[in-house]
DNA sequence: TATTGTTATACTCTATAACTATA
DNA sequence: TATAGTTATAGAGTATAACAATA
């Protein structure tokens, strides 16, 4: 296809042939998404923040964001853990995990001790109060993930989980 | 359940009992997600960090990225639409909206017309030279889709985009 | 030499608020 | 008074690079 060619196919495409602007108001759901519609990655990015605003309101309350979360699940479910194991596991930049890990250790809720073993490392422990803070977080995503269920139903959301196995 | 209870469910249920670290080198493989598992959030999330990192290294010759190109697609299938309107449509800020055009018409792929109708608002068109590139940059996004479609399964893939129709 | 944790910088993105010019 | 576009700010998130302590 030549560059002109593929310029004329996309001016006979548009519905509107305006002028300058539009005369009248364009409602949202009258606007065409084009090639959009056929790109996984736009329908999933919108999933995406549409989850994690709902998780984020879901948990508000306890003011604990997606990252946090899993940060201490995988923290909980492997303590001892060094912070590259978890940034690497969580596909986080150990960078960007200091700070997480700083606000989390600031709220009791998480714990750096000096490893024996590695002295250049940390290892990783939910305090006793981060332990019970994450069985009420994990309610509240249980929670979350209801709204997921609700959202886009029951078989749906557990073929999205299939799909998705090779991504965790 | 209590927090006590709890947290002693919480304690058994780790794999490493470990003292006050790892004695040895722990794989990545080998870290359980626990309740990260039963997320979808989790899934998506990370499916969509690789979605968009194939998407800007295939488009990373003409250094188009996803927001980019839905921004151009929009404007390209529905010229004359106010920036209002593509904000709305896409659930972008309209502030960042402000930014993306600056950075698309400094490149000469968009430009910004006043309305006549309501001299408040800009009539948004792709220049020649956009739509031009636009035809270049679906050309690409269809490669990076062919990515997709490799990574999840070709059937996995439309089934994920009839569950998320929704969502656009 | 290489790795762990840290600090720093830059850029993207989200979320607000406030300002201006119009309506 | 309300809306469209703009400017500004703050916080998350991503991507790097460099450094000290340690391996």
């Amino acid at each position: 296809m030549t560059a002109s060619a593929a310029r004329a196919d996309t001016r006979l495409s548009p519905r509107k042939r305006a002028g300058n602007g539009p005369a009248r108001r364009i409602d949202a759901d009258e606007i065409g998404l084009d090639a959009l519609v056929g790109h996984a990655g736009y329908a999933v990015r919108r999933f995406q923040i549409w989850i994690f605003q709902d998780f984020i309101k879901t948990l508000g309350d306890v003011d604990i964001r997606p990252t946090q979360y899993s940060v201490m699940t995988v923290i909980g479910a492997n303590p001892g853990l060094s912070q590259m194991a978890v940034a690497k596991r969580l596909g986080i930049e150990r960078a960007r995990l200091v700070h997480l890990l700083d606000s989390l250790e600031q709220r009791k809720l998480v714990k750096r001790i000096k490893s024996k073993a590695d002295r250049r490392s940390h290892a990783l422990h939910l305090t006793a109060q981060g332990e019970t803070a994450l069985a009420k977080f994990k309610r509240l995503a249980a929670e979350h993930e209801r709204h997921v269920e609700a959202k886009i139903g029951k078989e749906n959301r557990e073929r999205l989980l299939q799909i998705l196995a090779g991504f965790t």
